[in-house]
Order: C-alpha cells, then structure tokens, then sequence
DNA sequence: CCTTATTGAGATCACTGCTCTCTGTTGTGA
DNA sequence: TCACAACAGAGAGCAGTGATCTCAATAAGG
C-alpha cells in the first residue's frame, strides 16, 4: 500500500543526474576561478568535463549566467558561516562576543576562499547586473550584524548615542543612513547603525587588504 | 653661440609624436575603461584611432603593458591629489586639517574617477604581477598619510598611545605592523601607525561601498 | 511500443590577443 | 645630396573565446 514513497512531486532521475550535473559544472568553474582569476572560460571548464563547450548552453543560458550562479553560491556560503558563527554564542546577551564571532566567520570564509571572495567583493564585470536573488543573498551577513545591534539596543545594553564609540553622524550620510536603516534594522537609531557600518567597514578593508584579499597594498 | 636649444638631448620630433601618440592611445583606453568597464579590448581601441590592432604593438608590448601604464598613472595622479590637498594645508601643525584635505581627496579622485579607482583597487587582473615602478606609485597615497602621523609624533602632538582613539594592537597582527612601520615609516609608535591604518581602512571601504564605487552592496 | 523531450556533438560566426611579413615613410650619417 | 637604417602602419594569419544553430542518439512517459 506504500503508494508513494516520497512527497516530492517527481525526482525524475533524469532531473536528478541534471542536478548533479550542475553541480559539477560549478564545481568545476570554481576550481578554474581559484587557478586562473576572474577571466573564467567557459570552453575550458567544458573541456574539463570531456564535454564540447555547446553542451554546457543546455545548463546555463551564458557565461554571466554561470557566474551569477557562482556569486549567489558564494554569497550564500558566507551567509550561511556569518549566521551560524552568531548562533554559535549560546548566550544571546553577550553581544560584543557574538559580533566577534561573526566579524571572525567572515575574515575566516574570506581567506579559506579568496577567489570567491574577489568575485563577490572585488570589481564588477563590466556588463553584469545584479539580479534580486543575489542582493537578497549578498544582505545576509549584514543583516547578521544588524541583528546583533538590534538585539542590544531592544535589551537596552545599547541604549543609542555614547554606548558604542562613534562619533555624531555627517550630516551628509544621515539620508543614506535612514534609507539603509529602514530596509535592514528598522527602529534602530541612527547613531547605532553608524558604528555599525563603521565597523563593517573596517573588517572589510581589513579583509580586503589582507594576505590573499582582493586589494592591493 | 647658442650651441643648444634644449638641455634635453634631442626632442627628435619622432619621438615627440611618438609620445603622444602615446599619450592618446592611453586617453582612448581610458574612455573605454570607464565606458565599459575592465575588460580592454586593445582591437577596439585601435579600431577607435582609425588604426590597426597590429599597430598598438609599436607601443605597448601587450595588453597588459597598456594596463600597467594606465594603473600607473592612475596611482600617480591620486597621489598628486593626495599630496596637493596635505600640501594645502598653510599650518602644518594642523594635522586634523592635513589629514581630512587628504581624505578627501582620496575621495574625490575615487568619485571623479571610478573606473580608474576600480582598476587601481579593484580585483587584480588574472596573471597580472605588479612591476616595481607601480608598488612605489602605489604607496604615494599612504606616505602621505604616514607623514602626517610622523610630523604629529616629532612635534610632539601626538605622543603615542592615548593621543589617538585606538585599542590595544593585537597581538596577530603587531609583527605586520613593524614591518610596515620600517618600510613606511620608521620610528612611528606601533599604536599610531595602527590607529593610522584603522582610519586608512575605513577611508577604503567608504570609497569603496560608496556611490560608484567598486564593491557591492 | 512509439512518440517526444532532452542531451551532447559538430560546424559556424564574430570577436579577442598576438605574431609575422611586407611596404611606405622618415630621420640621419657619409 | 644620397643611400641606408630605423620606424610606423597594414594585412594576413593563428589560436583561443562566447554564442548560436542544426543534427543524431538516447532516455522518459503515455
């Protein structure tokens, strides 16, 4: 009577072998991308799997859509580590111990994979433009941090201006500020949110800057 | 008697249509550069001159020559600004003065010239190696900003630890630090220089995430 | 079992960086 | 003044790229 055995509609081994199939085929790219920089060639990873280069149109449209898959993989593996970094501080309180969780997730993701962390964070291909699920993706890590502000300042052990060293918020940030603010961590004040960024920013110059970023000097 | 026009040994109007055919080849790059971003095609650029491909390589050894020579000028013309903005600052002693007209600059060039920004600080070409002559363009920018910590430390402003917002240098990093030190700026105090580079950073990733700039989100 | 969808191969196009050869011009030394 | 050498550009060509199209083989589902 086991009518079905499972509730997905159809695995269809034909769907599955296609999974795996792109699967491979990132992985694959991504091995390329680590070796040889962001100049990723399409015929070459084809030729790495015994296959013509034609055959890999049948799983993605273009060589920009490879390389989206690649940046929202990426970005949910940064995602994915900063998230589990903070959940990984049984003590919800201790905020300074989760932001360094956190901060370290990222720095530790960064120089485990540099060449994705360039592609994600280092200049732009020239005609790419971001679809919505990779700036959804690409939100998850701050959002990380912003939660951890949120969490202090509605606990009241961040009770707004002089409870994080930062100074008064430019006045010519404070519209950027609030727009970012309303998107991310609603309700937060501003001058929270600002040494938020600031120290963001900071770990991503450090990052950046650091042995295999993607700056130089 | 006037044996010779010019000091210069000998202008040769070849060499002097030479160079400036130079000169345009780069301005034509460079319009490409920021028109469609860092993939240089050196065939399109010929093809804008009313030239032949085959002819750049009476100029440039190869594409990445050109690129090298477009990477730096960009790094010398931010550094000029760097260095004009310090140097307009009248009263030397006011480094908070110095250091913003510095910062400043940094950004303004960053936003007057965001293809150029991205191709100094973006990710690193593939195969590229950066020659001598550009790492010492490169540093221009920082020496200016060390400098004005040095004059600090020498006049007595700054005296070291306490005088500028900082924590303690960690530990992981102190050995980086002095070597940087020595290299940039000998006889700094590790907490200045690190103080410095924490305000270095910042300026980075504010240019960088800023409007145009070369990093995402 | 047969129809249909999916997959990969192969050819082809336009483009790229780069090399080579060949011609015309231009500067220079005898 | 003139010949020679250096130079600049054109053109063909090579190997490689992303992308498209057609065609045969294979596998899935009715």
């Amino acid at each position: 009577m086991c009518a079905i055995i499972s509730v997905m509609p159809a695995p269809s081994i034909r769907a599955r072998i296609r999974a795996e199939m792109i699967d491979e085929i990132k992985a694959v790219a991504r091995r390329h991308l680590a070796a040889e920089g962001a100049n990723l060639s399409l015929r070459a990873v084809a030729r790495d799997m015994g296959m013509v280069s034609s055959a890999l149109y049948r799983y993605f449209a273009s060589r920009d859509d490879l390389l989206t898959a690649l940046i929202l993989d990426g970005y949910n593996a940064l995602g994915d580590a900063v998230e589990s970094a903070d959940a990984a501080v049984a003590d919800r309180g201790q905020l300074r111990a989760r932001w360094l969780s956190a901060a370290r997730a990222v720095r530790g993701w960064a120089l485990a994979n540099p060449a994705e962390y360039a592609l994600l964070y280092g200049s732009p291909v020239p005609g790419y433009a971001a679809p919505q699920d990779t700036i959804v993706a690409a939100a998850r890590t701050p959002v990380v941090l912003a939660r951890i502000l949120t969490d202090g300042y509605s606990s009241g052990v961040l009770t707004g201006p002089g409870s994080l060293p930062s100074g008064p918020v430019p006045e010519a940030v404070r519209a950027d500020l609030t727009r970012t603010r309303d998107g991310i961590a609603p309700g937060l004040p501003e001058e929270l949110l600002h040494a938020g960024l600031t120290c963001w920013l900071q770990l991503f110059g450090v990052v950046s800057f650091g042995p295999g970023g993607s700056a130089r000097l």
